[in-house]
DNA sequence: CGGCGCGAACTGTGATCACAATCGTCCGGA
DNA sequence: TCCGGACGATTGTGATCACAGTTCGCGCCG
């Protein structure tokens, strides 16, 4: 199986992609915490060498999405503990809200639409008890949001922190069943943005956060 | 020059050492901002093969210490903006004094004579003007404090935050000159720490990254 | 039949090579 | 003198190999 060939011109680097299927990975939770990974293993997976996996690897460690054990050096999932998610939650309950009240004032039809459709789509996967798709939506929904802040640094922030409690918020919801899954803030959120309240998208965005951790915390407390 | 032998046994990881190696260097300002970097040049000045380069990197990148033109895909270090360099200020006055005051209620008499140390260490830069010393140390003495806290995920936060600042600190401080170092707020977080005033250390690093914070803005304000 | 040891397979790391794309420079023509 | 095109040098990316450490399983011995 040797190919030296690499005809693809501007097409997306190989080493992006597979950092995005395995972002998406964790995000929705379809690795679960504690797990062990290899190298060779996704590349296989994936169909590539191994080298644009450990490209991809390396990225997701500097954001501590993925640990490396310091003794054998073997990739694994960074487990859940009450402190990490105590830490994880005060910095989304700080940078999440700041980043909805920056777009509430640069939102515009379009973004309201597109947010309701997501929206529907979450609600859709709630009522389903559905947990990736719930997952994909939610994750969505936030940052199409976050994104309209035009505040890279902070997005990258946010991004990193979601990451971090992507895999958990699996555990948990994947624990607790469909029931788990309550009603959220979103139609608060953009009924504030309608009218570019940006103090009420910052309320809102936190409740919302709020809540969810809430439930991880309780679920994390009973075992983890 | 052909080097197939890695007699290396548990040493530390190449890579690692590359990292940190750049990571000095970026936080000291030693790279200029806007300045390209290449795999192979740094490689060959610090006498390694391409690879461990790229991986340490590829890790600058994921923490925004290095930045890539998508275009050419080409490295360099990224240049301040004032928008950048605001939503920087807001972040680090969000977590370090966060930090501060969580590592005032577990310090202990070695660590505050650690502290003064090298905060003797920092106002002798000062009073030299050493700009290289003056960032080391202080970066040592922020360091020292909130590892105190024992919030991994904080602390990290906080690292990628110095390191995607420092280049510009360098900038600016090489521009005032040694006049633009006047005293910190070292003195008055080492009084608050003997007592373990979590809020008094707080407010005093907050009041540290401020004061430094505003003559960054200043000097970007005046031309970049 | 139970435990233990040795070896095979798998792990991450680093080096080297191949390749396409880009940058920079120099030279020729207008 | 100035502009443009071509060619060489350099860049990042990906593949493959080499190597050392670890892990795991199978077979042999007690």
């Amino acid at each position: 199986m040797k190919q030296v060939r690499k005809p693809l011109a501007d097409s997306p680097a190989v080493h992006d992609q597979v950092y995005d299927s395995i972002r998406q990975a964790l995000i929705t939770g379809r690795i679960a915490p504690g797990k062990g990974v290899s190298l060779r293993t996704l590349a296989a997976e994936l169909g590539v060498s191994p080298m644009p996996v450990r490209d991809a690897v390396r990225r997701l460690v500097a954001e501590r999405a993925l640990a490396i054990n310091p003794a054998n050096k073997r990739l694994s999932v960074p487990s859940l503990t009450a402190d990490r998610l105590e830490q994880l939650s005060l910095a989304r309950l700080w940078v999440e809200p700041e980043l909805a009240a920056r777009a509430a004032t640069r939102v515009d039809a379009g973004l309201i639409r597109q947010l309701q459709a997501i929206d529907a789509e979450v609600d859709e996967a709630l009522r389903l008890g559905d947990v990736d798709r719930y997952m994909t939506a939610n994750h969505a929904f936030h940052f199409a949001l976050y994104e309209r802040a035009g505040a890279d640094v902070l997005l990258s922030m946010a991004g990193g922190l979601w990451l971090q409690i992507g895999p958990f918020m699996r555990v948990v919801f994947g624990r607790v069943g469909a029931d788990g899954l309550v009603a959220d803030r979103h139609a608060e959120a953009i009924e504030a943005l309608k009218v570019k309240d940006a103090d009420g998208a910052r309320r809102a965005i936190a409740a919302d956060l709020s809540e969810g951790m809430d439930k991880m915390r309780a679920a994390v407390g009973t075992d983890a």
